[in-house]
This record gives C-alpha cells, sequence and structure tokens, in this order.
DNA sequence: TATGAATGAGGGTTCATTCAT
DNA sequence: CATGAATGAACCCTCATTCAT
C-alpha cells in the first residue's frame, strides 16, 4: 500500500472512530459534522471526500462495528471444541454479550441502529473492504450435520432481536434486574427458541 | 369542564395529534417545531405554554400512546372469559400486535423510542389527567390464584421487549418473514418464557 | 396602516434597497446575503421572512424598478400636451432614457436582467401592493384614435430592445459613442419602427 | 505541431467545450470547475495550467464563439454573388439568425454575455491563435464603392444590438412571436437604419 | 392566554485554489 | 506537464426561542 493510500485510510479511519465516540456521547442528531472533524483533526471539506453525509458515516459504521462484533465471537468459538448447536449459539451469544458488557458505547451504538435489515446487509455486504463477509459464517451456523433447522432465518431473528433489546435496558440500566440475573432467563429462552426450530 | 378548559385541551391535543403525524412520516429530528404549530393552526409562541420543548412532546406522546394502546388491550381482554394466565398474555399480545398491524406508524413510533425504563413510567405515572395508572392491571396481571410466577418482572421484560423488537421488523417491513408467519414461533417463544416463570 | 405593518414595510423596504445597492455596485452574483442583510440592519433569519432567496429578490426588485421608471415615464406624459404617436413614444423614449443617464446603476440593473417575457409581467403583475398595473398605460399607448398600428406589440417590443441594449453601452461605456451622439440615429430608427406599424 | 503541443490543444479545447456545454444549460455561475475538469475527463490541476479563472474561461469562449459566428456567416457570403450594402448586411443577418436558430446554446450564451465592448475586442484580439481577426472583414463591410456611409460604426452597433436582443426573446421563447414572423419585421428595420447613415 | 415578527447562532455543504507527488 | 487529496473560508438556510403587542 502506497504512502497515499495509507494516508487516507488513516484519515477515513479517524473520521470513523471520532465519529463514533461522538455518537456514543452525546447521540448522533447532537453531534455535528464540524465536532467529527475538528475531534479528527482534519478540514471540513475533507469529510464529504469521505462520507455523503452524517448518517452515510453511521451507516457504514453500524455494518462496521457489527462486523467486528461478530468476527470476534466466531474467532472465539474457532478456539473451542463445541459441536452442539445449543451450546454454539449459546457461547455466540455469551461472547457477544460479553463484548456489549465491556464496551456499553458500542451496545449503546448497536441497539439503537442495528434492524434486521441492516444486519443482514452489513454481514454480506462489507462496509469497507477490510470487513469480513459473514455469510459463510451464517450459513456454517445453521446448516448442521447434527440436526435440521426449520426456518433458521427466523430462529436467528428472534435470538439476535431478543438478545439485543435485552442487553440493551439491562446492560445499560440494570432495568429490569443486571444482566448476570438476567442471563439464565435469556438463556433458557434462547434453548427455548432452538428446541422450536429442531424437526 | 369550562369552556376555556376545554379550549386549551383542544390546543393542547392538537399539538400533539399533529406531532404525532409529523413524527411518524418524517422524523422527530427532522420535524421543527414551525411545522407542528402551523400543522395545529395555532401561533408559535402557543406552542411553549403547554410543552417544555420537542422532546418533552415526545416523551409525554410516547407514554400517551403507550397507555391508549395497553388500555384497548385490557379493555378487550375484559370481554373474553379466560382465566389462564397463558392464554391471557397471548391474548394480550395478540391484541397488541394486531393493533400495531393496523396503526403502522404507531409502531414505527412506539418501537424506536419505547425503552423498559419508558415503559414502567409511562405506565405508572400517566402523561396526562385522562390518562390511566396502569399499575393495577400489571399488578393483577402477575398476581394470580391459578400459579406462583418466580421474577415476574423479568418474564414481563422479555416479552414486552420480543415483541416490540421483532414486530418492528416483521410487520413494517416483512423481514424475515411477514408477521402471520412469524406468530406461531412468535407465541411458541412466548409459552416458553412463562413456563421457566412458573415455579 | 398600523405600527407593525409599517415596520414590516420599512423592513422590506430597507432589505430591497440595500440589495439594490449592492446588486448595482458588485453584481448579484457576488453579493451575499450576509451583505445584504448586514447593509439593512436586520437579522439573517429576517431576510427570509421576506424573500424566498437572492433571486427571488431580485425579481421583484427588476419588476419594482421597471414599474416606477414606466410610472414616471407616463406621469411626466400626461402634463405634456402630445397626441401624435410618434411624438409620444419619442417623448417616452426620451423621458426614460434620461432617467437611465441620471441613475447609471438603474440602467446596469435593469438591462442585464429585464427581458421581454419579465417586463409582460412585472407591468401585468406588481411585485408589491403599491406597485400599478400598467395594462391600462399600454393599451391606451397602442390603441389610438388617429392611427391603426399593424402587430402593435412587435413594434413596442422592438423599440424596448433597441433602446435597452444601446443605452447600456452607449450610457455606461460610450461606446461607440456617448447617448447624445447616439440619440438622432435611436430616434430616427424609433420613427421607421413606428412607420412600419402604421396601417 | 508536435505531438505534445497537439496534446494540449485537445485538452484546451476539450475544457472549452465542457465549459460550453455546462455554461449553456445551467449557467455560468452554477458550473463549478470541479463540474467542467470532470466533464473533460482531466485532473482539477490541469484547470489551471490554461485558464486562470472561470472568468478568464469565459471571456475566451465568447470571443472564440463569436469569432466562429461571423467566419461562417462571412464564408457564406463569399459564395454568393451580392454587391448592395443593403442585401449584404441582410445576408449576414440572416445568416447569422439561422446559426442562431439551429444552436440556441450559443444563442443564450452570446446573448447574455456579449456586449458591443467585448465584441470589437474579440472581432480584433482573436481569443486564440487559431481564432481570424476580423477588422478586415469590418472593414471591407463600412468602406465601399457604391456608397458613402455616415457614422459606419453606429450602423453596425444598432443593427447588432437589434438583433442580438430581438432573437434572444422571439427564437428562444417565441416571445412576443417566432422569429419568422418577426423577421419582416425586423429586416425592414434594418434596412432602414442603413438608410439612415447612407448620405 | 395568544400571537407571530424578529433574532442570530450554528447547521450542512460547496468550491476555488494549492501543492506534494 | 499532470495529478487529485486536502484545505478552510464562505456560502445559504433553518430553527428554537423570545417578547412586544
Amino acid at each position: 500500500m502506497g504512502k497515499l493510500e495509507t494516508n487516507k485510510k488513516q484519515k477515513r479511519d479517524s473520521l470513523l472512530e471520532s465519529a463514533f465516540s461522538l455518537f456514543t456521547s452525546k447521540g448522533i442528531n447532537k453531534t455535528s459534522i464540524s465536532e467529527i472533524v475538528e475531534k479528527s483533526g482534519v478540514a471540513k471539506g475533507t469529510f464529504y471526500l469521505y462520507f455523503k453525509d452524517k448518517y452515510d458515516l453511521r451507516n457504514r459504521l453500524i455494518a462496521h462495528k457489527a462486523s467486528q462484533l461478530f468476527y470476534n465471537a466466531d474467532a472465539a468459538l474457532a478456539t473451542e471444541n463445541i459441536n452442539d448447536i445449543y451450546d454454539e449459539v449459546i457461547f455466540l451469544a455469551d461472547n457477544i454479550i460479553d463484548q456489549f458488557n465491556n464496551n456499553k458505547s458500542l451496545l449503546l451504538f448497536i441497539s439503537k441502529n442495528l434492524s434486521w435489515g441492516v444486519f443482514k446487509d452489513s454481514l454480506i455486504n462489507p462496509a469497507f473492504d477490510e470487513d469480513i463477509n459473514f455469510y459463510d459464517l451464517y450459513q456454517k451456523l445453521i446448516t448442521r450435520d447434527d440436526c435440521t433447522l426449520k426456518d433458521p432465518e427466523i430462529m436467528v431473528f428472534m435470538i439476535i432481536e431478543l438478545i439485543s433489546s435485552t442487553c440493551y435496558s439491562s446492560i445499560l440500566y440494570s432495568e429490569p434486574v443486571d444482566i448476570e440475573t438476567l442471563k439464565p432467563y435469556l438463556y433458557g429462552s434462547i434453548r427455548n427458541i432452538i428446541k422450536q426450530h429442531i424437526v
């Protein structure tokens, strides 16, 4: 990679990180482009060389962060020797919940912005070259030797929505209970959801 | 109620309905107070006689609309002769989903804004005098003769989050499937969640 | 007229005059709204209470200034005892040329912006309440007792275009000759144009 | 001409043609240098190797296009056997009007920008090496064997201003009438203008 | 109470110009 | 000669809020 291209990537990443920091601390709508570029140390016009507007940046950021989230969970799963679908899903869920717990601004950002449509898009169409195509991971999870899944997409959909919506309240505000208290019930529900889809 | 007070209530309600219409059609952030007052046919200064700012109006609106939602569901339940907790919850869920299905802008508005914290607040502290205190309904639901519930608040929490997050995608975008296809799985999951909490 | 309305008219007129001054001294495109409001001593937002944008202001200004121009010429004609069409038209032309000669920024502004379409519009649809509808003047000029005119609109069109385009160069830059030198030829041409249209 | 110089000329001509196309379709002020270079397929910095700024380009373009206009008309006249000054001028006028009629963006561009001062400059000082010095054509036209002209420059001035201002409205907007309807009157007026200058 | 003209800070965006490559 | 990423001043316009009526 040439010097110029490295420089460009640095600028873009700097804008992304500055924006993420501001979006999570004061919200997207209250964050101005002036603030983003100031925090990044680039000129205002430079912003428009990399992003169409604030919402373009946000969409790319969601996809980017969601991509990282699943990449980390999948990488951790690969180091374990788990083959049972229940244990696999719970492992991934637990890993992702831990990531959220350790990075509350990430949770704040993802929960408020990630819809199922955006999720599918971001996993299949990487936001940046360095992001990974997650279609394979998804296929591997639902195409199984040990059992046959009925409507696997509905299953994944329900699990993801349940996790992201309950974690938001539980991790960020301990409402109605903190995440450790919630986990047994949450994982119980997840196991029940999976059970519904095994033929 | 005197003529003057009726007039005041009309103005306030007009502002609420205009705002709801604009919020759901173009989003809160893109809706200006100018537009709200213009649609309401009142002067700009009048807005500030009733609400502190746009977000004050929004919060009252969420509580108001959520209150109506549960009021309708509870009223419908009262006409039925159901005593089993599973059937009661499913009946309420189904009624609320139908209300969402018939009023997509309500769904759009509630889902994007209703968190567990706001939910509890809005049911217990009515936004307006005419709204009903739902604490009693809630107590009636979880304090039962026929069974004992363990951690009932967690149960209600999980059910509400699961419904509101899955309905958003399914009803508004038919993603990953339309609501009728989703219902059997959703209601199955709700029954399993309840089962976890019955001692 | 109430105090408030007087105040509003003052603000609008102030903006018009400030804009006219700036438009004629440095051109419309190089004049910013910031400059106009600064010169007027009103706030930036106030501009948008009276005009849609800079070009809306310009169009109203053209119509307004053209209206004044013809109003003056017609008023002067009324004090004379002229009935011959040749003498009438030459009198009006001469009066208008004198106005241009005494107010070069008016000439600069009108010539660069007044097309036949705008002319007709501005005379028939006044820009402001106080402007006069000139349709009657126009009718009076072309509907005559003493002669019948063939295609009178073409005649007026050619005379106006000839005057406005030649005056621009002659009065402002004395190119190819100054206006006094040009006048005999110009009026000769105007008389010839009229002659063509008399049946 | 070396290969390098040919390449340079191609770049410059490409910029000129792109600019002309953009100027006539969306106006000079709304056309940015970015758009010109993008349409030309050259880099932004390259623009400044050929022109000082947008207005430098425009001025050269006016002179260039006006030069072509008169060159074409004169070339056509040379193929005819006309010696009478009336017929010569009308022939040139008619040819130029036809060029305008067939190339409305040319008319739009020339009319809005061509003043008598620019006209004289552009005919006498060619914008580009390949443009022709029209001083000779002008001299040939006004220095005649068959008659003596009084103030020939005023004559040419009035004719050119009359044609360019009336054609603008008539050809582009058919206001007040289309060009074919206007022609008899226009040519009649031109003949009368000439007649005034013949001693 | 109710009005709506006025405010002016601050938003997003554009763009001519530069200069290291 | 040619490039195009970077700049940052300056643009237009919006809008929540105030206050004299």
